[in-house]
DNA sequence: TGCACGATGAAC
DNA sequence: TTCATCGTGCAC
């Protein structure tokens, strides 16, 4: 199937995350090709956007998301999981969108919904933040062709400290898909 | 140099 | 509702 190209990381970060659904996480590690179908996604807005890691500036962790799209912002979250994110529009705008939950494809497990779980069954870590994904061996590509999906906006998960941004429907899945994590 | 806390997940 | 577990950001 088709890497999705830089174009499409370079865009409006809503339009990203809901395009994002359906398509193909890839990565290429230890002889084996694992891979997840998007089911669940969220898109954090930028440094405006309180829920955003980028609203606290430009800092060692948070640079990546400054960076150019199409790359991949992997950090540590209570002191255990990874979470993966892809930057998203053009240098500087600092967005990017989390992925929260595969449908297992291939060569991964079935504990895929969450964040965490994702990039454990992806075995995706600290080793992958700032890896492009136009890369070889870690990247998105387009999905075979499916039913048109019907997507459900909800509010993100765990930013209640963000005050009325956290109010905002940019919390997207696949209705119905049993693999959307829980809550 | 210290410390409070988090875009989580599982157990109780 | 509690807890595991640690890098990050900011206070001191």
């Amino acid at each position: 199937m088709r890497k999705l190209p830089r174009a499409f990381y370079d865009r409006d970060t809503i339009a990203v995350a809901r395009d994002l659904l359906g398509k193909h996480l890839v990565h290429v590690c230890g002889g084996a090709a694992r891979i997840g179908r998007i089911v669940e996604v969220e898109a954090y807005l930028g440094p405006h956007d309180l829920a955003a890691h980028s609203a606290k500036g430009l800092t060692p962790r948070t640079q990546v998301m400054f960076g150019p799209p199409g790359h991949a912002y992997v950090y540590l979250i209570y002191g255990m999981y990874w979470c993966m994110n892809v930057v998203t529009q053009r240098e500087g705008q600092a967005s990017a969108v989390l992925l929260r939950a595969l449908e297992p494809v291939k060569n991964i497990d079935e504990h895929t919904r969450g964040p965490g779980l994702l990039c454990r069954a992806m075995r995706i870590d600290k080793r992958l933040n700032g890896h492009d994904l136009l890369s070889r061996d870690f990247y998105i590509a387009d999905a075979p062709p499916h039913e048109p999906l019907t997507i459900v906006k909800r509010p993100r998960v765990g930013v209640d400290y963000a005050g009325h941004w956290a109010k905002r429907l940019l919390r997207f899945y696949i209705k119905g898909n049993p693999f959307v994590s829980k809550r």
